[in-house]
DNA sequence: AACCTTGTTCCGCCAAGCGGAACACTCAAG
DNA sequence: CTTGAGTGTTCCGCTTGGCGGAACAAGGTT
């Protein structure tokens, strides 16, 4: 009946003890076992049970005066071990650097991960753009210029959108079928532009693997004033370049 | 009875679920089912269930073609929010920034986890240096000059340096007494220095907390052929400063 | 002092998890 | 082609670990 306050993966200990631990490290303060037990709608002993665990495992740690619970770096610390293990970010660090270098410009990397796009590194312009989306940080995809770039090459392009229109605020963002045939022109640019933020152009070009997918995107942001025609036309050249390049690179391995 | 393979954390779901995913986050390369059952001594019929439990969560993907299981991004997604919100890292990233324009070398951001240091942020020298710790990585604290830095401010260091001389392969490297010496002068100097790894010399001092312990650590590295010793004072004079002003900005907060 | 909270502990009930065994399948060697 | 040793997956009976109600202790606030 879908009768639960919040979108819970299932009962059992397992899910009980992953949902405890995603409550505690998306909450930026540390939580009381009674205002876990309620968000949860979970018992309170059995909240205190798969806490005790999860202090024993090293994943929770318990402040001793106020007997707050919050997340310990534990996560963190197996996180950035597979993503620096990850083939495409390996294999496109040296090749973000010097994109960066001609350009001046933030640049960033991203791969598609369910219908958001999920910022996997980045490299700020000497003086930053507002607003920019966090390292590790998910934006539905079809806002953005990698995004884009990416579902171009995505058979589940139009569900993606779909999806993405129920889900945000402003449903005057995504047309779906203006997305579609945006897409169409990305194909045959070979890159897509975004400016869903106020006042930042995004450039996003596909990293393609051998399946015909694309395995990641970079992009290229910029203060819309601080970019004239001939900006963008060198931009979106060294962007192509530096793409067809990695997937070169990431193809052979 | 201790008969264990693997230093399991004990039975149940919960347990068996993180040792699970933690075999496959430290894995560099997907794992079939059989080696994990074998890795951690539990049933096949067991893992499998596990395995089905965590791809329902998110956590862990298995490839179509191999069968193979490996971690998804979501732990790491998780664990960037995790530090990003991090107070002690937050109030040091201009500060590294601005030490590392005054320097021009490597900067490090650490805190004492266990007997460890963790590395929570870090600035490359334009040059960088080669075998240097990556973020989110460990390494024995007696070892290093940041965590050296705090255990001068640590009641237990001295089991800290027992426990760590028991673990590491080159016993030489730590001996107790003239380590606890070597802290003594640390609270007098403010700083501590070390060169455990070849060629290479650092520079660490804590951030103190209120409590008179150190709340996290700043660390210089430089490569010994780059450093004279109006160079070596000039780091010294300019970590001791930042290290102050950030503590007075922690304290604040 | 009479209430609310909070976190923690206890305990009976029962189902979720466990693991042995059987299954379907692939690949390699005979 | 057949055999065999792997693999991953499914089934199922047993029992243990997890569940949640209720009682408990400790502060904080009215």
């Amino acid at each position: 009946m879908m009768s639960e306050l919040v979108p819970n993966t299932g009962d059992g200990a397992v899910p009980r003890a992953f949902a405890v631990l995603e409550l505690l490290a998306l909450s930026n303060e540390p939580l009381r076992l009674s205002a876990i037990a309620l968000r949860l709608g979970m018992q309170k002993s059995t909240v205190h049970r798969v806490l005790a665990t999860l202090v024993l495992l090293g994943y929770v740690e318990q402040e001793e005066e106020s007997s707050c619970y919050r997340a310990s770096l534990r996560l963190w610390e197996l996180g950035t071990g597979l993503v620096a293990q990850h083939p495409v970010k390996r294999a496109a660090a040296g090749f973000l650097q010097q994109l960066h270098q001609a350009t001046h410009e933030t640049v960033s990397l991203t791969v598609l991960s369910g219908d958001d796009v999920l910022y996997l590194d980045k490299i700020v312009s000497p003086r930053p753009i507002r607003f920019t989306s966090r390292v590790g940080s998910r934006v539905p995809a079809p806002l953005t210029a990698g995004g884009k770039a990416m579902l171009a090459y995505e058979p589940g392009a139009r569900a993606i959108a779909r999806r993405t229109r129920q889900r945000i605020q402003d449903k005057r963002r995504i047309e779906i079928e203006s997305l579609m045939s945006e897409l169409d022109q990305v194909r045959e640019a070979g890159f897509a532009t975004s400016s869903f933020r106020p006042g930042v152009e995004s450039f996003g070009a596909p990293i393609m693997a051998q399946d015909g997918r694309a395995a990641a995107a970079i992009s290229v942001s910029a203060p819309t004033s601080r970019l004239s025609a001939s900006k963008r036309e060198a931009i979106v050249e060294q962007l192509l370049a530096t793409c067809a390049d990695l997937a070169e690179r990431v193809g052979a391995l």
